[in-house]
DNA sequence: CCCTATGTTCCCAA
DNA sequence: CTTGGGAACATAGG
């Protein structure tokens, strides 16, 4: 279930392993996520990140770009005879193979031509973004939380961190975007950006089952504040930890230093 | 049986 | 047209 560190921690794994290499074949296990026999030869020359999307840029011109959604997950093995458990598609390479497995089945594949892709900021909400977000969010009546889930916002923020950046700018999930104030988003911006690049060095979330592309942890859960500690006392004020659904989503807050 | 799950998209009502 | 809320997608685990 990645979000934007997940996410970029594989892009930077998978660049160690792919970038420059050849894809011998390609195996599709779940015909749902389609056929792509164009890439079978191409070699790969680039591997970035847009929000929660991969994309493995072909040096056809296209890329294949790949969204995990729920439970996909990334794996490289250098050894592989038979397909893992829920797994969905497999790239083979002469040093290794590259497997999708995503017991949900949400995860999607599709061509991309990269040339044609404005690039959104590497990073969400960052400081020179703030005009152009807090326009958008100034006819917002939305909850702030579901407004930093809005990917066509600001793309890579998911539940988790969502639930972390409020709590670390002090903000309750359900004021209203609308009602914000400016140094409420310049407190936003700038916590925005220190919480997802300390996942990304702690190479994301294993909160439960995010693994990265080689089968380890990631270390962020030990520095998560609210999400997932429903009851704990908030570090910053002592007060207990509560959840709630918000849009049918967990949301976890303290009563007490979040306003 | 119930509920929950780190995501997105579609449908519908206002 | 926009906005916002809920269901749907499909599966596993507690």
């Amino acid at each position: 279930m990645p979000e934007l560190p997940e996410v970029e921690t594989l892009c930077r794994q998978l660049r160690q392993v792919v970038l420059g290499r050849q894809i011998l074949e390609m195996e599709v296990i779940d015909a749902k996520i389609g056929l792509f026999p164009e890439a079978i030869g191409r070699r790969i020359t680039a591997v970035h990140r847009l929000g929660k999307s991969l994309g493995m840029v072909l040096d056809s011109g296209r890329a294949l770009r790949l969204h995990l959604r729920m439970s996909g997950r990334l794996l490289w093995r250098t050894d592989y005879h038979l397909p893992l458990p829920h797994m969905r598609f497999m790239l083979g390479f002469e040093e290794g193979w590259l497997l999708c497995i995503d017991p949900r089945r949400f995860a999607t594949l599709s061509w991309a031509s990269p040339s044609r892709c404005p690039r959104p900021p590497a990073y969400p909400l960052l400081k020179g973004d703030l005009p152009r977000i807090s326009a958008l969010a100034a006819r917002r009546r939305v909850a702030v939380k579901a407004f930093l889930l809005d990917q066509t916002v600001m793309a890579g923020i998911g539940n988790i961190y969502a639930c972390e950046i409020l709590h670390a700018a002090a903000i309750e999930p359900e004021c209203r975007a609308c009602d914000l104030t400016p140094m409420q988003w310049e407190r936003l911006a700038a916590v925005t950006a220190s919480i997802l690049k300390k996942a990304v060095r702690a190479r994301g979330t294993s909160i439960s089952d995010w693994h990265d592309l080689f089968g380890n942890k990631g270390e962020n859960q030990r520095f998560l504040k609210v999400y997932g500690r429903r009851g704990e006392a908030c570090p910053r004020c002592g007060a207990s930890i509560e959840r709630k659904s918000l849009g049918g989503r967990g949301t976890f807050y303290c009563p007490s230093c979040q306003r």
